[in-house]
DNA sequence: TGTTACAACATGTCATAACAAGTATCTTAT
DNA sequence: ATAAGATACTTGTTATGACATGTTGTAACA
């Protein structure tokens, strides 16, 4: 298809004028009639605009008043396990990371069968420590197929994403995966990275990942200080919402915390 | 409005067929066409009805093909951070609590800020270990202003969470609130509850519930045994997104996972 | 000044109609 | 028998139109 249809270039155009600020939040838009003529088009197609807007919560409309832009168009429902640096980045800190270890290792059970590769064959494991403001706030390891991991052979690990470099580089499409948070005691080696004493309790956010087709990529452990990193979540709770809150709640936001 | 409109009521009645399985996910409903004769109705009535069931994430729609009914009308989206008693239930587990600690305690300032209540005010506090197949899984501190708590005076603190006496016994309106994910050190309080060494990883959840209103209600901090609690979280990434996931992804699910 | 009725304006529901674009099936040509 | 083109069916987009329902402002009346 060549153009958009009208009414999506039409939503389009308000949602742009909603984003630089022509109307703020609690405006009301033009009427209806005001849109057809504007735009020179029919009522049906302003409405299906209008309605494209008010289903991505933007806007909301009440019969006989018209349309108003929403108080808050916030980001939701989004879970913010991103990349390190680009959590540093959005906080406003300064991040960096240091690979500490990058070795081909001999076959582990656990991670072997989380990544579903043989029993016997070997991995690449990729550790690196992670800091902000000039204080490690994290540590690493990263376990990936042979396959994979000679990818990353030579590559610059201290200042790219696995992710980056798989999918950037390579083409790999990676789709999201499943994450584990627990809390683990740091052992020597961690501790050591992280600054803190052996047995310290660190925040740990466990990662597998896989292609678009199924197939993992990779495995991560992520140990965080809890003294730098922990998490925040809101829940909604809708009064429209029937039926007891026994299934859970509807995310609000699931954001990192920093202390620096 | 003494009845619905038309598509209303056809929406209801699609769904409902879908419901009763009379059409099963991946099943093709009936043409537009067809449902227009069917229901007497014109066309827009039923492309608003559709509509309506596709928003719902119900059934998914082609064209050239038609709306089918979608696989998964699953549960998404939900944070499954609740009753400890309901997700040991749900995990056919047996789950008991025991109230090891009920008193009004002085003013501490972390806690009197958090509940926004004056600085010198006491504080109730309920301290309970979390047992689940006779194991003590989990333990919890939680305090509440003065005039919440003592409602829970003559509970049976046992077999009831607060939030159910609060909000079922007394109709205080509980809204969900915010939660803190952390890593901890079992002190030695802590550690003699759930049977761990002094200063074991323990997985902390905190968290403050308000009124709808927006008054603060309690405050409680949850110790989690790593060893048999952590949580899962699988996200979406649909390849229709268009940008980089910098801002987070939609969560699928958010669920506890039970080790015993 | 306060209340009520009415008109103007605005969105919601529904109908009829036509053309565009996508999919599957049938027909014709090689 | 297979491939290409035509046709039938299906959903998507857009126009015109009418009536229902909700909101606000103004004028008239008590």
């Amino acid at each position: 298809m060549s153009t958009k249809p009208r009414y999506e270039q039409i939503a389009d155009h308000l949602r742009t004028e909603i984003e630089k600020g022509e109307f703020l939040p609690g405006d009301k838009l033009p009427s209806e009639k005001r849109l057809c003529d504007y735009f020179d088009v029919s009522r049906i197609t302003i409405r299906q605009a209008l309605k494209s807007l008010e289903t991505e919560d933007l806007i909301f409309k009440k019969q006989g008043l018209g349309a108003f832009v929403r108080e808050e168009p916030a980001k939701q429902n989004l879970v913010q396990l991103t990349d390190f640096s680009e959590d540093m980045r959005r906080a406003g800190h300064r991040s960096s990371s240091k690979l500490i270890r990058f070795k081909k290792v001999e076959a582990d059970t656990e991670i072997n069968t989380t990544l579903e590769v043989p029993p016997s064959s070997p991995l690449i494991r990729v550790d690196r420590v992670r800091i902000a403001d000039d204080i490690p706030v994290a540590f690493d390891v990263t376990w990936l197929p042979a396959s994979y991991g000679h990818l990353l052979l030579d590559e610059d690990l201290n200042n790219r994403t696995i992710y980056e470099i798989l999918e950037g580089t390579y083409s790999i499409p990676i789709s999201a995966g499943r994450y584990k948070i627990t809390a683990a005691a740091a052992d020597e080696y961690v501790a050591k990275h992280l600054g803190v004493e052996v047995g310290s309790p660190v925040l740990e956010i466990d990662r597998c990942s896989r292609t678009t087709a199924g197939k993992k990529v990779y495995f991560q452990k992520r140990y965080n200080n809890p003294k730098y990193i922990s998490y925040d979540i809101e829940l909604f709770r809708n009064d429209n919402v029937e039926g007891s809150s026994k299934d859970g709640l509807p995310l609000k936001e699931f954001t990192p915390r920093f202390y620096f």
